[in-house]
DNA sequence: GACCAGGCACATC
DNA sequence: GATGTGCATGGT
């Protein structure tokens, strides 16, 4: 590690000021925004959840109790719409059962607890897991997705080998544990990660050039 | 028209 | 346990 999590984050913040990721909108909103992301772009998760907002179903039984086949339509936008209604409808489900449809109740839980149990849903894995607990339930735990390890592993500031565990770990060993900290980090990653680190990386006016050792990013199998 | 996006589950070896 | 594949829309 030839540059700290904290010099990094202080270039990123420089360069693109606070990123306001999920910012004023519920909790539930989260959940499902967090289910449709899934390897796809927001902005067409943004139609889908607005198709959402505009049939007045940003509430969990309201939205169980919608026909699948209209689910699809509804969420069409966001991609994967018929992987994506069932994956929905399996948390929706562990959220009226289990929690009697009361996000408050869900996000009352201990984190591990909690997280076990979201990750035993067919559809959610470590990533959606911890982006509902990161933006949603406002506990800190780093998440870790597609640009993270780009970004870090390209500048050899994180082993290629390591998992999504290890990853989340070096974040958590090196960071102060806080809520407000992860998410701005996790929204600056994926912002320089868009702007310079796609599959093709485009070095040169990014903000973290510099902290290149070498001044070649490591070769990539990512 | 190719390439890509804030993953995940499942099949196959 | 590792590796490959399907899932689908919409923007660049």
């Amino acid at each position: 590690m030839t540059a700290t999590l904290d010099e990094v984050y202080q270039r990123l913040y420089e360069a693109y000021g606070p990123q306001e990721w999920w910012p004023g909108q519920s909790s539930f909103e989260v959940v499902v925004g967090a289910m449709l992301v899934q390897n796809t772009a927001w902005r067409n998760v943004e139609k889908a959840i607005q198709n959402l907002r505009d049939a007045d179903l940003l509430e969990p039984v309201a939205l169980y109790e919608v026909p699948p086949d209209e689910l699809q339509e509804l969420i069409r936008p966001a991609g994967y719409f018929r992987v994506k209604v069932q994956r929905l409808r399996n948390v929706l489900h562990y959220i009226i059962e289990r929690h009697k449809g009361s996000l408050d109740s869900m996000f009352a839980m201990e984190v591990e607890s909690l997280r076990g149990e979201l990750l035993a849903i067919n559809g959610i894995g470590p990533e959606t897991a911890d982006s509902i607990i990161l933006y949603g339930a406002e506990k800190p735990i780093f998440v870790v997705d597609a640009y993270t390890n780009r970004v870090f592993k390209r500048h050899g500031w994180i082993e290629y080998e390591s998992d999504y565990h290890a990853v989340q770990d070096h974040f958590h060993a090196g960071l102060e544990r806080d809520v407000a900290l992860y998410n701005e980090y996790h929204a600056l990653i994926v912002r320089v990660g868009h702007l310079h680190c796609r599959k093709k990386p485009k070095c040169d006016e990014c903000p973290l050039f510099d902290l290149l050792p070498g001044g070649e990013i490591v070769e990539s199998p990512i």
